[in-house]
DNA sequence: GAGTGGTCTAGACCACTGA
DNA sequence: CAGTGGTCTAGACCACTCT
């Protein structure tokens, strides 16, 4: 046979079964953690074959609704992602009350969050990194790489790194758990008082690497975050690279009006 | 025939063939403006199926560097897009100089900027703009709808809504080009003096309809920016609804520290 | 018109999951 | 083991672009 008859419009078949799914979804029809048909079930209800369906499921899979696995299959996810990031997670009392800001955030919105701590130690600067907290490159700085869940899935990598100098008389930045406040909170107790952050946000789809790492599903896109940590004397003395599954965040930026 | 047979290693065939001609566009095999080679020329040359590389063109797709026209090829985008969009241009100085924000940081990275106004009228307010404004769902607001070009190609759609009240006095919020400084400047002139900006961002793949109107490869991320503005009287007298080309932008916020 | 990408098919084989 | 998704093929027809 040829292609979509009938109506003779535009829109592909595997579009409208892919919408078709993803309505069902959002209409509750199938529910956090039902499981989608089989993609040979999806076969005899449309009618279609097997390249079609497997399309269809390409763009149901980009919609973020839905978690594939290999000889399993493809599940309905937990929940409506999004956790609000917002800029003043950085505010002072925040650290004094003793809580990390992650932590401050994913209470708010009532998730279980859990951070793994991949790797704390010496790091040759790479070249970007180097550039920002103005050192040469290869020059030795503290790396800490970690691993944030959210409800029991990864929602982010993040990667911090300080000059050797500053955190060398800092042993709690050495250690998994650095304290209540975390690192900021000890920065500042060693005289690195902060004057502002600098955030850049690049969106883009993850690559194969990244992929895995987030268990997201091919082509989802990704937030990459860079933030410099600003003192008073006007050093960066931590730069955080974040990468972040889009789907999962929202982010939110108070600009104050000025001259 | 079977499977990547050869080697007998985990990554798929048309990922390596995806990743070989993205090579190829960085190491600058292929330059800006070139055309990919076809799809046919494409099946000739790696020895596989149709299917196959179009599944790697659509890696390739996903990849930004590329961008395909149905009848036509594809064709190596002319550029590192990537324009910078820092949290700073809403400065007052600036809107003095008679720029508006747009303009100002297109000059800065020397692209070719163009705006087109699609709308620009009264409106019935859709309900999460209303509920920004604090009016009622309904209620009749000015909407003004515009799309952005950078060097030629479509890269952000805008839509301003304002309250009946603040623009029946402010002629100029009705023209297509609203003066000097735009139109935040002719609402600090009537006494809408801003205190601060709220933006939140979401990234997400591109819908369909998303996908045409910025002339996006299918599943192209795109940035959901929502910009509230908000006077020293506490009122939103703006909200701005942006969608963006993500690979076409990179955001700066600086964010003070605070207690 | 010839050439391009876009959709679809019908069937093969592989790799992973779970009973 | 049966069932699932993942990759690949070879060929068909369609829709768009350019000449």
């Amino acid at each position: 046979m040829g292609t979509a008859v009938g109506g003779g419009k535009a829109v592909p078949r595997y579009v409208q079964i892919a919408d078709e799914i993803v309505q069902q979804i959002r209409a509750g029809v199938l529910g956090a953690g039902d499981m989608v048909p089989s993609e040979s079930e999806l076969v005899d209800r449309y009618g279609v074959s097997g390249g079609t369906i497997r399309k269809a499921m390409v763009e149901v899979r980009a919609s973020g609704l839905v978690e594939t696995r290999h000889g399993k299959g493809s599940i309905v996810k937990a929940r409506p992602p999004v956790r609000l990031r917002s800029s003043d997670r950085f505010r002072r009392t925040h650290r004094q009350e003793g809580r990390a800001a992650y932590l401050a955030e994913s209470a708010q919105s009532g998730a279980e969050a859990k951070v793994s701590v991949l790797f704390i130690g010496p790091m040759e600067a790479p070249e970007d990194i180097a550039g920002r907290l103005g050192v040469e490159v290869g020059t030795q700085v503290l790396a800490r790489r970690r691993l944030y869940f959210r409800n029991g899935t990864p929602v982010e990598t993040a990667s911090s790194y300080l000059p050797w100098d500053v955190v060398k008389d800092i042993p709690e930045l050495f250690a998994e758990n650095p304290g209540g406040g975390g690192i900021y909170a000890r920065l500042e107790e060693h005289g690195h008082v902060f004057a502002e952050f600098v955030e850049t946000l690049q969106a883009r789809p993850a690559s194969k690497a990244e992929t895995s790492e987030l268990a997201l599903s091919p082509g989802a896109p990704v937030v990459h975050l860079v933030r410099d940590a600003v003192t008073e004397a006007g050093r960066v003395v931590e730069v955080c690279d974040t990468l972040m599954a889009a789907d999962q965040f929202v982010f939110e930026y108070r600009i104050p009006a000025r001259d």
